[in-house]
Order: C-alpha cells, then structure tokens, then sequence
DNA sequence: TTATATACTGTAAAAATATACAGTATAAAT
DNA sequence: ATTTATACTGTATATTTTTACAGTATATAA
C-alpha cells in the first residue's frame, strides 16, 4: 500500500467522516465544500489517486459510488472506542489527546448507566472493593453523586477515587482499604471537584 | 416505532444488504432492479413509509441519501452480541440457547486474549482475588491451562471458578477466600473437565 | 357499497452528479 | 534548464437520480 500525500489523507479522512455523519459517501462538489477547494475535478483528482493506491474502489458513472478499502481513521466500526485515562497522582482526568492512554472498543451502554471514559486504577486503597491497580473503572461524567458512590474527585491538581460522604460543607472520601485512612474535606476551606462516578469496571486477567 | 408491511421490511433489509456490500446506499432504481419492481416510484412510496415510520431518514435531493436508522439485520456492526451464563451450582456452562441470560455487546478483543461467553459469578469463594458475586468473568474456552490461571472446572455436573494447580494425576481447585478450602480432585477416581479459563472481567456498579 | 390503505406501472422533467478537457502554479528531481 | 509530480481553477456536458403526476389493481374496513 502506497504512501498518500497531505492532501489526499484529508481527502480520505473527509470522506470517512462524511460517511460516519450520514451514512453515504460524498459527492465530489461535497469534499470541495468541505476542503474548501474550488473545483470538483480537484476532488475527483484526488480520488482517483487514492484508488489507484488502494485506499478507496469507485464505482464509475455512480453518485457517490465511493467504497472505503483501506481506513484511515481509528476503527470505530465494531462498536465504540472508549478513551482510557490514566489516574496518575496528579493531573486531571481530562479526556485531551495527551491524556488518553489508549481506547478500548466496547459498547458505551455496557453497563447499567452509560459512561464517558475509563479511568486506570493506581495504588491499592480500593481493594477492599475489589478494585485492583490497573482495573479500568468506568467513568460517568456528571456531578449529580449521591453518599455511597462510587466518584472520583479532584482535589487540586489531584485526583482519586473513593466512595464519597457528605453533608453540607464536609466531604469524606473513604477508602476500601483499612491501611488508607478517610481523607475530610471542609468545602469552606478546600476545593474539591466531583468529576463523575463509577458505573463499572474492566479488568484483564 | 410502528410496524412494517412486508414489502416495506424487504425494502429495508435490500437497503442495508447493499450498504454492507458496497459501502453505499442503492438508488430508487438499483432497488427496483433488486427487488423486481419495474417503477422507480415504487421504490420511492416505500422509502417515503420507512421514513415516515422512523426506520431510516431521507435526505432530500441528494443521490442515495438515504441512512438507516434503525435496523433490520442482526447487528454484527458494532460488536458482537457475547452471551452471559448463569454459573449455577449444578449444571454445565453451556452455550445452548437456555442457559443464556442476556446478551452484551462489546468487542470480544477487548482483553489481551478473545473470549467466549461470559459467567456470572455466584458465591464468594474467590472474593480474595476481587472478584464477587454477580461479576462477569470472560471465559475463553481452553483446556490448554497452566497452574495459577483462573479456570472453569466441571466436576460431574457442578460448575466452579477457582485457581488452579495440577501435576499428573491430581488438580488441586484453590479458592482466594480463607473460609473456603481447597478442593483436591485424584484424576484417577473422579472426572474433572477444563471447559476454559479467564481472561478477563466485568462488574457493574 | 364506498372508502382507505397497500402496492404497484409508466412517464417526464428538474436537479444533482460524474467526468472529460483545457488551463495555471509550484516545488522537487534530473 | 527541463521534466515530473502535486495540486489545483473553471467550464461544459452527458448521465444519473430524485421526484412529481397520472393511472391501475387488490384486499380490507366501515
């Protein structure tokens, strides 16, 4: 398979988006549009090299009679790709490229509630849960936590998983580990940001 | 969502076939062909009740504009439907259609190693090893099986998940759980078949 | 008996689309 | 200095495609 120039990886990644969006394939007036390019024999150029290179088929003489052969983009066909974040010591789980460790195909709805991301497990204060280092929990995103759950915080620049207890000004994080104490936040004094809760979790044996 | 005639459901499925072999949708005429109309307005009248109906969305004026919205084919696009077993107390973990609880669609890459149904966990024998009552433990059917992995064990008609640790003759079935004891099967005097081991779990909070 | 819904045929025209041809511009290779 | 490849603009046209309109036939419900 032959290498593709700049612009003719655009073109293929703007037809691939094209089709996730509707459903069918671009026409070539489309891709101008989209690629801002004034004339629909630059598309039709382009697609004819990336046939030629293997990455598209086109049926002649059809509308938008463009196959994908060779896909540019990550692989989202069989479901999903749910981005994985490491819950490093510090640092917040943000789902920017840079923090996405990996992505894990799988069906959002896996579990009773959907989820936005996966968080991977360090150290051990969970393990009463049954929550181990490197287990992937999966993460809703919503602030909307009740006492019991299962939620990660950031406290700072720091964030971590616990079960949470509060009331009106306190919250205490609980650890599932009698070798962790309960760390007790005053919210008057300290900021502490529910960033979601656990729906579920994954591990690989 | 209401009902489809006959006629419309052979529309519906013939858009879908032809998506999954071309990439595209088909044309009002290219379903006519298929389908054996001589009309294109035959084609036209059942696309309009598909619409109507809430099945796919039609985009108007544009060639093949046509998506699927809810589909007819068995869903083998975005994951594959894995079946979850009851790991009852008596009973092989069978695959046959009965002995299926549900189903759950995720990939069945999405650990290190495939897998091929799911076992839902009863009782606490191995709770030490954070796994509990009511995960989903992916099992991938094996009997190529090493001491220390997580295996599924016949003996008779009874079902279990333990570690396992073998030498010629004897298995030994360790539970991860101190008020369980580990069970010593003599190869010589009692069966005791390796349907697979673990390769992974899940559990929903 | 008369609607009403389903299921088409057949035709036609407007609009969308593919695609050929004639150019221009630029950077890299020979 | 000249070719070669990439990357386009701009125009035109044949073909494909959507889509409207006018009918026909049949079964079912009111």
């Amino acid at each position: 398979m032959k290498e593709l120039t700049k612009q003719q990886q655009k073109v293929l990644t703007c037809i691939e988006v094209y089709i996730n969006k509707t459903g069918f394939p671009p026409t070539r007036a489309e891709i101008c549009k989209e690629l801002g390019f004034k004339s629909p024999n630059a598309a039709e150029m382009h697609l004819r090299a990336l046939e030629k290179k293997g990455y598209i088929s086109i049926q002649s003489r059809s509308s938008r009679g463009i196959s994908i052969i060779k896909s540019q983009l990550p692989l989202e066909k069989f479901s999903d790709q749910m981005p994985v974040i490491g819950l490093v010591a510090a640092g917040s789980p943000t789902l920017a490229e840079e923090n996405i460790e990996k992505r894990i195909s799988c069906d959002p709805n896996m579990f009773r509630e959907g989820f936005d991301y996966f968080l991977k497990v360090k150290g051990l204060s969970m393990i009463d849960a049954g929550i181990y280092e490197d287990d992937l929990v999966a993460i809703k995103k919503t602030t909307d936590v009740k006492n019991g759950d299962l939620v990660v915080i950031r406290i700072d620049d720091d964030v971590t998983l616990k079960y949470l207890k509060k009331d009106r000004h306190n919250l205490e994080l609980i650890p599932a580990n009698k070798d962790y104490s309960t760390i007790k936040i005053d919210l008057r004094e300290q900021e502490a940001v529910v960033e979601g809760k656990s729906v579920g979790l994954i591990r690989t044996h």
